[in-house]
DNA sequence: TTGTAGGCGTTATCAC
DNA sequence: GTGATAACGCCTACAA
C-alpha cells in the first residue's frame, strides 16, 4: 500500500503538502494542489487510518458489547448503532458475551487495548463494582452503574404495567411472568416488579418464573415454559419478558393444543420486527429501539467531545396490541 | 493512559525492556521482569494496540459486509463470524449496507483505509468487475467473483431441488417461488434455477416472483405475496428463499383463512433460529451457518498467512421437515 | 541481560 | 506557500 511518501515522492513536494492537501489545512497552490491529487489518483492512495488514530488519540471506534447479535432484539439494536455511529464517521466493533462473565471482561480489556473512544455496554454479566473504575466513555443499556455513567432503558415500570393491566382487563385469572434472570441488577427487573405489585393489588394469583445466571441458552426457555404449564395448568395469561420468550410460549401452547388468545393471552416485549409475523401477531410492549440506539450514539460522542450529557434516558414504552390478547 | 515509557520509568529500565516482557522475547533476569509487572500493575498499563497494528502492519481486523445485522440470518452469521474470529484474536467491524450500492462502496473503501486484515463481503450490490481489483484478502458469501477469490455458499442447487422435490412430492399442483432480486449474479440464483427446472421437468404449473434490486426493504414482502396470491389464487405450494419471507407467506396465509399446510404447503430457506417456532413450525433448508462463519474466518487468515486455500467452498444443505409441508 | 536508535504513517509546530 | 522535524506508542536490529 501506497504512504504519503510515495505520494510526496511522486508529486515532488514533501509529505507535509500532501497531508496538507488532505485535511485542506493552510495555503497552498492549486498547481501543487493539482499535483498532489494527481499522484494520489495514480497510486491509488489511501491514508491509513490507524497512523491517524495513533496521532490524534482517537479511533473513531465504539465497542458495543451484547449478549449476542444473533438474538432479534439485540440484532436490531445493533444495526441501527451501526447506522447512527456510521453517520458520524464512527465505527463499531461488535463483541457478543453470550452473558460469559470471562469474555465480557476479556471484551472490555480488549476494546480499552484498541483505544475505542467508548463502550456501549449491552450485556451484564459482573457486578456494578466492576464497571465503576472502568474510567472510559461508557453508556449502558437497562443497567445503572453509579452517578456519573449514563445509563439507557426503555420504561421497563411502565412496560410492566401495561402488560399486567392489559391481562388482567382482559379477564386473566391467574398470571405468570416469564423473564431473563433476576438476580442481576437490571433495570428491565422493573417490569416483573410492576408485573408482581399489579397482581398483587388487583388480587389476581400470578406465578413469576425466571432463567439462570448468566446462561445464554435459549433453548432451556423450553424446559422453563414446559415446566411451568405443568405445575400450574390453569394459567390463563402470560406476560413474557421479551417476544423471543413469547414466541417460544406460543408454539408450546399451539403443541399443547393450548388456544392462543381464547385458552391464554399472552404479551410479549420489545417488538422485534418479527413480532407482527407471529402466529397469532403477538401483542407486545414496544421499546423505541431506534430512539435507545441513536441515544447510545449520541451519549458515547458527547462524552468523547467532553459536552454535557443527560444521565438518565429512559425511553417511553407503547402497548401494541395485536391477536394473542 | 500510561504508556510503556511511564511503565518504563516506574519500573527504572528502559521502553526495550517493557517491551520485551511484554511479548516474551529476548532474556531478561527474573528480577527485572518481576518490577516490570508491577509497574504495569501499579499503572494499570495496557499496551496500545493502534501503536502494534501500525507498527507491525497488521490490524487483526476483520470487516463484514452484510445487509443488515438486524436480518435474522445475517445476524446469526454475524455471530458466528465474530465467534469464530474472537476465538484467535481478531476482531470484527461491522458494516451494514442494507444493499445500497452507495453504502457499500464507502464501506469498502473505509475498511481498506482502517487497513483491516481482510473483508468478508456477505452484500452484493456492485457489479462483478468493480470487486475484482479490489487487491485485499477478501470472501465472498454467495457470489462468485473471480478466479482467484474464495467464495462461500450452501449447495443452493440442492437445496432448490429438495425444495422443489418435496413440494411436488407431496401433491402439489401449482407452485410458487418467491425470492429475492434475481439480476445480480448471486449464487443463490441456482435455488429459482432448482426450482424451474424441477416443476418443467415434473410438468407443474409454477411462478416465480422477486423483490426489486438493491432495496432492503422488507415490507414489500408483504405486497409481493398478496399479489401473488391474488393473481394465482390457486397456488397450493410455495418455496420461499428465506425463512423470513416464509414467515411473511405464513402470516398472510393467515389472514387469508388459507390453512397451512393443508391448503398452502411451504418450505423456506435458511434454517434461522426462529423457524422452528413459527406456527406451524417451518419446513425449510438448513443452511450451515455456523461451519460456513467459521469456514469465512479461516479463509481471511490464510490469506493473510499466505498459506494456500480452497477457492469454491459449497456446503451441503439439509431439508428439515417439520409442519408447514 | 539490557540499552540505543530508527521506523511504522500521520499530523503539528516551527521555520524559511 | 512550502519544508524540516518532532511527536503519537510500540517494536526490533544492533550494540554494549
Amino acid at each position: 500500500m501506497p504512504t504519503i511518501k510515495d505520494v510526496a515522492r511522486l508529486a515532488g513536494v514533501t509529505v507535509t503538502t500532501v497531508s496538507r492537501v488532505l485535511n485542506n489545512r493552510g495555503y497552498i497552490s492549486d498547481a501543487t494542489r493539482q499535483k498532489v491529487y494527481q499522484a494520489m489518483e495514480e497510486l491509488n492512495y489511501q491514508p491509513n487510518e490507524i497512523a491517524r488514530s495513533l496521532h490524534r488519540r482517537k479511533s473513531k471506534l465504539i465497542g458495543l458489547i451484547i449478549p449476542t447479535v444473533s438474538h432479534p432484539f439485540f440484532g436490531e439494536l445493533a444495526g441501527f448503532i451501526e447506522y447512527y455511529a456510521h453517520l458520524i464517521g464512527y465505527k463499531v466493533l461488535i463483541c457478543n458475551s453470550l452473558l460469559d462473565r470471562k469474555k465480557e471482561k476479556e471484551y472490555i480489556e480488549m476494546l480499552k487495548s484498541n483505544r475505542v473512544d467508548g463502550i456501549i455496554m449491552g450485556s451484564h454479566t459482573l457486578e456494578v463494582e466492576e464497571y465503576m473504575n472502568l474510567n472510559y466513555p461508557i453508556v449502558t443499556f437497562d443497567r445503572r452503574i453509579s452517578e456519573e455513567i449514563p445509563y439507557i432503558s426503555s420504561d421497563n415500570y411502565g412496560g410492566g404495567k401495561l402488560a399486567t393491566h392489559l391481562l388482567i382487563q382482559k379477564g386473566c385469572k391467574k398470571i405468570a411472568h416469564i423473564s431473563g434472570n433476576l438476580q442481576l441488577q437490571l433495570l428491565a427487573n422493573k417490569r416483573s416488579q410492576a408485573f408482581i405489585e399489579l397482581s398483587k393489588e388487583h388480587g389476581i394469583e400470578s406465578v413469576i418464573v425466571e432463567t439462570e445466571l448468566n446462561v445464554f441458552d435459549i433453548t432451556q426457555y423450553e424446559a422453563m415454559i414446559r415446566n411451568l404449564l405443568e405445575k400450574h395448568p390453569d394459567i390463563d395469561g402470560v406476560f413474557a419478558s421479551s417476544d423471543v420468550m413469547a414466541a417460544y410460549f406460543i408454539q408450546i401452547g399451539y403443541f399443547l393444543n393450548r388456544r392462543i388468545p381464547e385458552d391464554i393471552k399472552i404479551v410479549g416485549y420489545d417488538d422485534i420486527k418479527l413480532a407482527s409475523l407471529f402466529v397469532p401477531p403477538l401483542t407486545t410492549i414496544r421499546q423505541p429501539i431506534e430512539e435507545m440506539a441513536k441515544c447510545a450514539v449520541e451519549l458515547i460522542v458527547r462524552q468523547v467531545n467532553e459536552e454535557p450529557f443527560e444521565r438518565e434516558n429512559v425511553f417511553p414504552v407503547e402497548l401494541i396490541e395485536r391477536l394473542t390478547t
